[in-house]
DNA sequence: GCGAGGATTAACT
DNA sequence: GTTAATCCTCGCT
C-alpha cells in the first residue's frame, strides 16, 4: 500500500477524479490498515462551476478547497452525514473529488461494526455511508493525506478500472457537465 | 439573530 | 415512489 504523493492531487480535478476510480482509501482501524477500492467519484471544479461549494467564494466552510493538494474537505450535509472530498488543484483554484462509494477490501469487521445492521453491500455505497463505514467526521476536515507521517488515513495506488461517465447526483446546477464517475464493470461485491 | 435549504439515507407504502 | 429525520452553513435582515 503506497501512499499517493501530493502530485497526484495537485492536477485538474477531473482527471484526478477519474484516476481515483480502482485506487485504494486506506483507513487506520484497531484492527490494522482497514481500506476499500475507490469505485464512484465526482468532480467539482472551480468557482465557475455552480455546484460547487466554492461557487460564491471563500467561506469558512470551503476555504480548504482554495488551498493546498492533498486535504480532506470534509462537510456535514443534511442534518445527518458527513462528505468526504479530496481538495485538488493548485492554491487559489479551488478543487475537490468527492468519494461517493467503494469497496471493501479489509477490515471488514471494523467496517461492519461502523455500519450497524448494514449487509456488506450498502457499507460504503454512497457519500454518507462512506464516511460512516470509515468513521470520517468533521473533525478530519484539513487532515493532509498526503503527509507521510499522518496515519490516520491516505489514498493508496490499486489498478485502474473501466468507469463511465455520468451527471452528478443531488445537484440542480451544472447538470450538464458529466463529472461523475463510475466503475461500470459491476465490481464483485462481498455479502 | 433568523430562516431556508442541502454534493443523503433509511424506512416506509 | 415517497417522506421523515436532523443540524450546519450561508446569506440576509
Amino acid at each position: 500500500l503506497k501512499r499517493l504523493e501530493r502530485e497526484f492531487f495537485r492536477r485538474n480535478t477531473v482527471e484526478v477524479a477519474k484516476d481515483l476510480i480502482g485506487c485504494r482509501l486506506v483507513r487506520r482501524s484497531p484492527e490494522g490498515e482497514a481500506y476499500a477500492v475507490i469505485i464512484e467519484t465526482e468532480a467539482y471544479r472551480g468557482q465557475d462551476d455552480p455546484a460547487s461549494h466554492a461557487h460564491r467564494g471563500v467561506t469558512p466552510r470551503n476555504r480548504i478547497m482554495f488551498g493546498e493538494a492533498g486535504y480532506l474537505y470534509v462537510y456535514f450535509s443534511y442534518g445527518m452525514h458527513n462528505c468526504m472530498n479530496i481538495v485538488t488543484e493548485g492554491e487559489g483554484m479551488p478543487g475537490a473529488v468527492l468519494l461517493r462509494a467503494a469497496v471493501p477490501v479489509a477490515g471488514k469487521e471494523w467496517f461492519g461494526g461502523n455500519r450497524p445492521k448494514s449487509p456488506a453491500k450498502l457499507w460504503m455505497n454512497g457519500p454518507g455511508k462512506l464516511t460512516q463505514a470509515f468513521a470520517i467526521g468533521l473533525s478530519f476536515n484539513g487532515l493532509d493525506l498526503a503527509d507521510p507521517g499522518q496515519k490516520e488515513c491516505y489514498i493508496a495506488a490499486g489498478s485502474s478500472l473501466p468507469f463511465q461517465a455520468t451527471p452528478r447526483i443531488g445537484i440542480s446546477k451544472g447538470t450538464e457537465l458529466l463529472w461523475r464517475f463510475v466503475a461500470e464493470a459491476p465490481v464483485l461485491l462481498p455479502n
